[in-house]
DNA sequence: CGCTTGACCGGAA
DNA sequence: ATTCCGGCCAAGC
């Protein structure tokens, strides 16, 4: 497949790379989460920008520096995009303590901004 | 130089 | 639920 760069492509990845070090511990966000809160930049048709964003984003994360934590950032499926290391993903993730059913985590409950965790329904405590 | 190859996503079939 | 499609640049070999 064949796409296209953003302009100014190490600032984007920059611009990246820093909401990826705001993602608390045991939370996640998805590439296109990230790729929406970043404006388009000059010059790229908005609608070309929400075709191309989220991959923009993965390009960033394939290249970001030690101190991003890159595991936090997974797909829009709440599954963690195929690819050597992809196993070793999961493993941190899972040691922050995020569980995973079928290979796919509940992103009602990890996504960040968010609640962080779903309540359980509980009772009334009756006296 | 000319290939090849990419951490994506949403809508349609 | 699952597969297919459009979106059409730049770095590395």
């Amino acid at each position: 497949m064949q796409y296209p760069s953003p302009p100014n492509q190490q600032r984007y990845y920059e611009q990246v790379w820093d909401l990826a070090r705001q993602v608390p511990y045991g939370r996640v966000v998805t590439y296109g989460q990230i790729a929406q809160r970043i404006s388009a930049p000059a010059g790229v048709d908005p609608q070309e920008y929400k075709a191309w964003s989220p991959r923009w984003v993965g390009d960033a994360m394939a290249a970001c520096p030690d101190d991003v934590p890159w595991q936090r950032v997974i797909n829009a499926q709440g599954k963690i995009s195929a690819r050597p290391g992809a196993q070793r993903q999961r493993r941190l993730l899972e040691a922050e303590g995020i569980v995973f059913v079928n290979d796919k985590v509940d992103l009602k409950r990890y996504q960040w901004p968010g609640p962080g965790h779903v309540e359980e329904p509980r009772q009334a405590t009756l006296f």
